[in-house]
DNA sequence: CTGAAAGCGCTTACAG
DNA sequence: CTGAAAGCGCTTACAG
């Protein structure tokens, strides 16, 4: 009996309960003007009643409409492949989505030079998209861009990072204290009493520290909470060449009690193949990221651990949440964290982005 | 011009250009039958040429094929909720389904009662099914069912364990090998050179023994492979009631110098609750699944590793496995692993099944 | 404010 | 072996 009626709920069966034609149950269905208050809450009754869902396929299908995406975020660069990944998500949603008559148009700028991104936000906002993809890496820059998509009224979904005191559509990506507060709880089961730990933040924009503070942020809190005493020392590298990082690195281990490493973002590569250069792999390494760099450090057992938040998905996700929010008309979470993987040499085979 | 190319490829096209109806197209498409040979050939060459993509939402709404999927594994219980998760992964799959004309009956066995999944496999093969969804507890009755799946041309999916010798359609779920292997990994960072391990298994079917006999292999390779020297005591406990762990427990703790408890199942919230009445949380405590039990345990710091590997997700990617291959005709990925998740007290609150 | 009709790109009987 | 026609459940002009 329920089955039944359920086949049966369709525009053509609540026109017909209704009395009216499909086409008005199609205003009232999608809150266009033209139609009766009365006939529209006649209607809308009997949606309730038959607890009325709408065929996507078919709804899709019958709407020629073309929604046009656009996605802005660092370009993958000799320094770090990691936007690869991200860039890999949205080529992934992209074809996904491309039967659903959604185009995807890609943005990338320089994570090294504002300017492109400035560049790049005007030609993105030229083409008129329904929605964006948005990795907020220059704040300033990044709030005048969201200004203007307010005024557009056109919906946002940050990425990788999101951006103080702004509310896009949605945020996917880590939770960077939770990130450093984990990083700590590592690696408290790795120091003993008398050794020394050196987190290292290496980067060149400043403006990308709030990010990596963050992370010692929670790393310093839980450190504090649990009352070690172990040193830890802080240091920022504002150059991302080998020779810098070696410059530095041995500098600090030659009159100290060092024992681990602990690397704010995916740089970590580049640590590793200074410690290789200065025979000291007997160090304990932990950094960020799934990069191919890293995964060979990691193999000969120079990096110990790495700290992975599903750059891909984030990507992925972020561009499902416009799809559901533009074309399904669902409510979408306006944050979500991605879980924080512990990526090591042994489990790294199985770990997807 | 490209682009317009691309707009234009449909079944209406190919028709045209091969001088022949639409009709004719879809049988090609579709391999039926009722086709000479020579408008056949002419028909693949124009696709071929057209690079013709087929419609799928069409396709859905046209074809008005009413998939039925099954699936089999054990119920959720008292002892453990592991099955939890891997029903959430159906329920989910068939939600996303649903709108595809797909239904999924489920039967659940008791994992204790192999007689239990007899009679549900021979329920379910009454039903006819287009697909199944299989976890392969008992292997001895698995090998029969699918003997029978094979007769009536029933595509299978294994998920959580494969069974040797035996190729499903696909299998989605752990690496187990390298899942004990990691564990032992792991503990090499938090054992000193005079600690012992006590690695434990905790089940009362004896059949279910290969799969964790297997991870007991990789764990041991590792260590040999390592050349470390900590004893390492290994027990079977065939009871799952908190009674009998604690008297085995206690038993081992009294003399020895035990620092590390490894269990290589979900029971091992049963452990930490052995441990916490022994007042022995000083222990280090690593074990599998995302468990509520095991999550409390994980806050208190009575258990410091979970590892984990998706049960949601398997059961998820195994029903997409079935429906990639029955309605979209895609070929499918013969073995999917899982990730190998590692959980901690900080990053358990990201952590998706 | 409302409805009849055409159409989205396929599949499915049915007729020949 | 092949084709004309109806239909899947919606949306979209267009006419009134």
């Amino acid at each position: 009996m329920k089955k039944e009626s359920e086949e049966l709920v369709g525009v053509k069966e609540i026109a017909r309960r209704a009395n009216v034609s499909i086409a008005t149950v199609d205003r009232v269905l999608h809150d266009r003007p033209g139609v009766s208050l009365k006939t529209k809450e006649k209607i809308q009754q009997i949606i309730k009643e038959l607890n009325y869902q709408p065929n996507i396929v078919a709804r899709t299908l019958a709407s020629r409409k073309k929604l046009k995406f656009a996605i802005i975020m660092p370009a993958s660069s000799e320094e770090t492949s990691y936007w690869k990944a991200p860039l890999d998500g949205v080529l992934q949603a992209e074809q996904e989505l491309r039967q659903y008559g959604i185009s995807v148009e890609k943005y990338l700028f320089d994570q090294n030079n504002r300017k492109t991104f400035v560049k790049q936000t005007a030609a993105l906002l030229q083409q008129k998209p329904d929605g964006i993809l948005l990795a907020p890496m220059f704040v300033e820059e990044s709030n005048q861009f969201m200004q203007q998509c307010r005024e557009q009224s056109i919906p946002v979904v940050f990425i990788n990072s999101d951006l103080p005191g702004q509310s896009g559509l949605a945020y996917v990506g880590p939770d960077l204290y939770q990130s450093g507060y984990l990083s700590a709880h590592l690696i408290s089961y790795l120091v003993r009493p008398s050794d020394s730990i050196l987190m290292l933040h290496i980067t060149r924009e400043l403006e990308m520290d709030h990010h990596l503070l963050r992370k010692e942020e929670g790393f310093r809190t839980y450190w504090q909470e649990q009352g070690y005493t172990q040193e830890l020392i802080t240091m920022h590298i504002g150059q991302t060449d080998t020779e810098t990082i070696r410059h530095h690195i041995s500098r600090q281990l030659k009159n100290s009690s060092i024992r681990v490493l602990f690397v704010t973002n995916s740089r970590v590569a580049a640590v590793a193949k200074v410690l290789e250069e200065l025979d000291r792999t007997d160090l304990l390494l932990i950094g960020y990221d799934f990069l191919e760099d890293s995964i060979v450090y990691l193999k000969k057992n120079v990096i110990d651990f790495l700290i992975c938040q599903k750059p891909q998905e984030q990507a992925y996700l972020g561009m499902m949440a416009l799809y559901d929010k533009l074309v399904l008309n669902q409510p979408v979470k306006s944050v979500h964290f991605m879980p924080i993987d512990i990526i090591t040499r042994e489990n790294y085979l199985f770990y997807n982005n």
